[in-house]
DNA sequence: TCTGGGGTCCTAGGACCC
DNA sequence: TCTGGGGTCCTAGGACCC
């Protein structure tokens, strides 16, 4: 960096930093976005090192099974444990998905998302370990910790994902950004031994599809004007909201890359995806984005659901499920209470064992946050579901939330139980089904 | 032996009010 | 007897993301 006062014109924005640069430029809108290299395996890595090179599977989302697999290592020192003893796939049964695998494994076709028991079928050598949580969230914590020391303007995005504003930040502006995503992406790897990768580019959308260009521990700086060379070329699905559905239209659309979406005209766009959608995907296509950095958010709704170990009956099983019912609000309860939320519409999901789901809710005229009220409405609307089939999923959520704080004994005072919906009264007593309720 | 869990946002229809 | 809009809230489902 130069070390003399620069001389020629000033600009009220530019920070003190780049005062010291020989010359001052315009600051120019840059916004990175930084994810974690493979970020589950890498951690479980961090922790068993002896497991490098070797096929591992993460497995993730069954707290019962994963809690079985760390508990059987609890009292074993885990520099001391060694490799043939880690719970193998090959034997394991369960409904679990994998949440990610080590290249070695990826070799024999098993991915993240995929069931374990095809994983085990596809890789029977393969190494289970299931996902510490509490470990992933602790360096999930730190690696955030340590961008916003360097750079404060972050937007959360998960476990392992962040946007941050360069545009400000000493440095930010200098190589397009890649001098401050180097010292971030070096610092979190001293740190946390974690390594990242790291897009910087005029807006959000950009910078998450600059961020995958050169994975793992890469950086990646796009400007406008390289967005026909660096992005139309790639599929549309590349883009952030354009998931399989989208995708699949498109395609039959003829569109398979965003270069082909960038020469349609908006009201074809919207012609055929609707007002809102087509003019979305005739900006994204188009390298334009204004949404800003979001520092911080309020949530919208607080769930709990579990996928059962094996499908369940209304009738057959009623006191499990009623068990299993009464906790997921219980826990919802207590997550709206350490969070400091009540809220007053609560809602179940139900999956069915043809994987079918549903979904029922009810407004309160008052907020709560109380395990027994959620029981109680939550039932209420299980008695709107005609329950035939079985069950392999239940789940509970409440939404518009309030902060506890500002609710007013009037907003949390409980008045009469709610009664049920007109329609479904005449509806429940045209079954007459038996509920676990 | 298919397919986790915790979220957000959008759409669309109906109720209800003015 | 027939027929307006607009606005807001509620509900159900679905796409998508991490």
């Amino acid at each position: 960096m130069a070390g003399k006062t620069q001389a020629g014109p000033r600009y009220p924005c530019i920070h003190a930093f780049d005062h010291l640069s020989a010359m001052p430029q315009r600051l120019i809108r840059r916004i990175a976005h930084l994810d974690m290299d493979a970020f589950y395996a890498s951690v479980e890595l961090l922790r068993y090192p002896q497991l490098k090179g070797l096929p591992v599977v993460i497995g993730g989302g069954r707290r019962s099974a994963d809690d079985a697999l760390l508990q059987a290592h609890a009292d074993v020192p885990l520099s001391r444990i060694p490799v043939a003893d880690f719970p193998r796939l090959a034997g394991y049964t369960g409904r679990g998905v994998i949440t990610t695998a080590t290249y070695a494994a990826r070799q024999s076709g098993v991915g993240s998302a995929m069931g374990l028991m095809k994983a085990a079928k596809l890789c029977p050598e393969a190494i289970l370990l299931p996902v510490d949580f509490a470990e992933i969230r602790r360096y999930s914590r730190a690696f955030k910790d340590i961008i916003l020391d360097i750079a404060p303007l972050m937007e959360d995005r998960g476990i392992d994902e962040v946007y941050i504003d360069f545009t400000e930040v000493p440095g930010g502006q200098r190589d397009g950004g890649r001098v401050l995503a180097r010292l971030i992406q070096k610092t979190i790897f001293q740190q946390t031994g974690l390594t990242c990768s790291v897009g910087v580019a005029p807006n959000k959308l950009l910078a998450k599809m600059a961020s995958e260009f050169n994975k793992p521990n890469g950086i990646s700086i796009v400007f406008e004007e390289d967005l026909a060379t660096m992005i139309w070329p790639l599929a549309c699905r590349k883009i952030n909201g354009i998931g399989p559905k989208a995708d699949e239209k498109l395609q039959r659309l003829g569109i398979r890359t965003i270069g082909e979406l960038a020469q349609k005209e908006v009201d074809w766009l919207i012609d055929h995806f609707g007002q809102k959608t087509g003019a979305w995907l005739f900006d994204a296509a188009q390298g334009r984005d204004d949404r800003p950095v979001v520092l911080e958010s309020e949530p919208v709704s607080i769930s709990r659901e579990t996928t059962f170990e094996r499908d369940l009956h209304a009738v057959h099983d009623k006191a499990e499920l009623g068990a299993i019912f009464t906790r997921l609000c219980e826990q919802v309860a207590a997550d709206l209470a350490s969070k400091g939320y009540v809220g007053k519409t609560v809602g179940i999901k139900l999956r069915f064992d043809d994987f079918k789901s549903v979904t029922r809710d009810q407004t309160l005229d008052y907020f709560t946050g109380d395990a027994k009220t959620l029981r109680q409405v939550a039932g209420l609307c299980l008695k709107r579901v005609p329950l035939t089939k079985r069950l392999r999923l239940l789940g509970v959520r409440v939404a518009s939330l309030m902060r506890l704080q500002e609710a007013s004994d009037i907003e949390l005072k409980k008045p009469l139980p709610p009664s049920i919906h007109r329609e479904d009264a005449s509806n429940l007593i045209a079954h007459s089904r038996p509920l676990f309720d």
